[in-house]
DNA sequence: GTAACTATAATATTATTTATTACAGTTATA
DNA sequence: TATAACTGTAATAAATAATATTATAGTTAC
């Protein structure tokens, strides 16, 4: 899985504890520890698909646009990570049985695994994710 | 998952469908397509945990010692890839509620995608890896 | 004794990820 | 209405990670 998908889900945990639930780039990029115009190209992606609102200019940044509980950790994954659970195959030698077949012959499985992978994070929302924060910050 | 599990799925693939079940890394990493010092590499983690055998020296190599249908593609996904689901989460900023939690929060759920990730690729096993490649070979 | 092999460490190369710079466009507000 | 605070996005640079290569020592069949 790759950190964009961290990158979203920390986005979408910072946005939603906030009480005004809107936030520049730059602050957002304070919180996730990255660069603020990844987390704008990253948070672009949020943008398309309505999760958030960007708001140009002074006083602008972006407002949560959803309801915490609704968005489940799969639709983070799907938008960010799809498909990076398989392995990479480095070009195998196509004079092989084995070299020639197994990308194909292991695609089929990887194809479930995301499935599954997907079926589980379905279980998670933004919301759970805050209170798991919250839990944890007590410990 | 990174490619030492492709490495080590399609090497034991390889061996298990060679009338002596026996090759050199370098025979290995031509069907690969990865060089032979890696191979060699990864095959001592098999080694160690006794899926095959190494022989040194002139007509040596590397040598199936397991029954295919018994081996797990879960087996050497935890020998080659375990925590590789997990994204990182580059040092989220310790003054935030947010930064200072999530890895911690998320890595519950980590810890359990992994095992659904373990139980179902416990499901098949280098023998099924082969039928498929066969299957795949005749379309 | 030699050629064919494994084991493994050290280094180099390549690919990927991430950060940075640059600049055009938008908007609140002084 | 000028300016500071923003987003959007492309281009480049830097850092990191993955992979290959080189080197060397040890083993074994013949």
């Amino acid at each position: 899985m790759n950190s964009d998908f961290t990158i979203a889900v920390h986005s979408l945990s910072y946005l939603a504890h906030l009480p005004d639930r809107i936030a520049p780039s730059d602050r957002i990029a304070a919180s996730v520890s990255v660069h603020p115009v990844r987390v704008r190209k990253v948070l672009s992606l949020l943008c398309k698909k309505g999760y958030i609102k960007s708001k140009e200019g002074a006083k602008g940044g972006f407002e949560l646009n959803c309801a915490p509980d609704q968005v489940t950790l799969d639709e983070l994954y799907l938008l960010t990570s799809e498909g990076s659970i398989k392995p990479k195959f480095p070009n195998p030698n196509p004079q092989c049985l084995i070299g020639s077949n197994i990308e194909k012959a292991m695609d089929g499985i990887f194809i479930d695994l995301e499935a599954q992978v997907g079926s589980y994070l379905k279980l998670y929302t933004i919301a759970d994710v805050l209170d798991r924060v919250e839990k944890q910050s007590r410990k």
